[in-house]
DNA sequence: AATAAGTGCAACCGCCCACGC
DNA sequence: CGCGTGGGCGGTTGCACTTAT
């Protein structure tokens, strides 16, 4: 087999995307699929080779993935499965709907693997939670939230939940900041029906009870400093903001909301 | 405040496999 | 059967960013 030229060779691009490559690339599958990758950056007018498209596509960019932290569930997922499956890493994927086997590769090495090593050594790992993601800001976007859909929710909603719905949209799937040109990135709008709830005057927010904030929790299981506001049943408040960073994708990134200056 | 060390993750590389001719 | 090609996979790297000193 003849190795196909590299792509620097053939004056094509490498490194980081930009917003502008993945609108195009987005935009291109979206009309006309992606029969053929190798000939896709040709007719898209992308300056990248074929598999780098296919990688930024299906590691990124489709719409179908799920972003943000693993859940514990997904972690010891990942944890048996690798244990019957190996470095099968796509394998592996196949079974957590929504993530990808680049994001698997990348949790098991970064904290699982550790994990499993001390677990499988007798050292307690009840404590050792799992690392939280921390808030990255990266150079290059996936998609774009609009500034207007930003400035709609802020228009209708009330302080608070303007914050949750913000912060969300800054962490939910494929959304994302661009330092590059200060703005939030998406085109997908994935928690539409969440900001619906939260520009929704007539939706009461649970409460919470004054022991939940005195009881020490570890800081990733802290919840959201926006229910500084509330206080009555435990419970309840823990569900409806469990399913709201659920729904945002990003459950770990609760740490979002306590860099809030109330 | 400055710098070093550590971390997370997107992207690349190179190999393998399946398929068509 | 051998060859060329495209797609897929696992391993690795580079670097933005965070945390520690």
């Amino acid at each position: 087999m003849v190795r196909a030229p590299c792509c620097e060779k053939m004056g094509l691009k490498k490194g980081p995307w930009t917003s502008e490559e993945d609108e195009i690339l987005v935009s291109h599958i979206n009309t006309f699929g992606h029969g053929n990758w190798r000939a896709l950056p040709k007719l898209a007018g992308l300056l990248r080779c074929g598999k780098s498209c296919r990688l930024r596509w299906i590691n990124y960019l489709r719409p179908d993935i799920k972003r943000g932290n693993f859940t514990k569930e997904e972690e010891e997922s990942i944890i048996n499965l690798h244990e019957s499956l190996g470095n099968r890493w796509s394998a592996i994927a196949a079974k957590l709907p929504g993530r990808t086997d680049n994001e698997i590769k990348n949790v098991w090495h970064t904290y699982l693997k550790k994990r499993v090593h001390m677990k499988s050594n007798g050292i307690n790992v009840q404590d050792q939670s799992t690392k939280p993601k921390k808030n990255r800001k990266k150079t290059t976007t996936s998609l774009k939230t609009t500034t207007d859909e930003v400035e709609m929710i802020t228009a209708t909603a009330t302080a608070d939940n303007v914050l949750m719905a913000s912060s969300s949209l800054s962490s939910s799937p494929s959304r994302s900041y661009s330092s590059t040109d200060n703005s939030w990135n998406s085109s997908i709008s994935e928690s539409s029906h969440l900001i619906e709830e939260w520009t929704d005057t007539s939706i009461e927010f649970p409460e919470i009870e004054d022991s939940f904030w005195s009881e020490v929790m570890p800081v990733d299981e802290q919840p959201s400093a926006a229910l500084t506001c509330a206080n009555t049943n435990i419970d309840e408040s823990m569900d409806f903001w469990f399913r709201v960073f659920m729904e945002a994708g990003e459950l770990g990134e609760k740490e979002n909301y306590l860099n809030f200056d109330y």
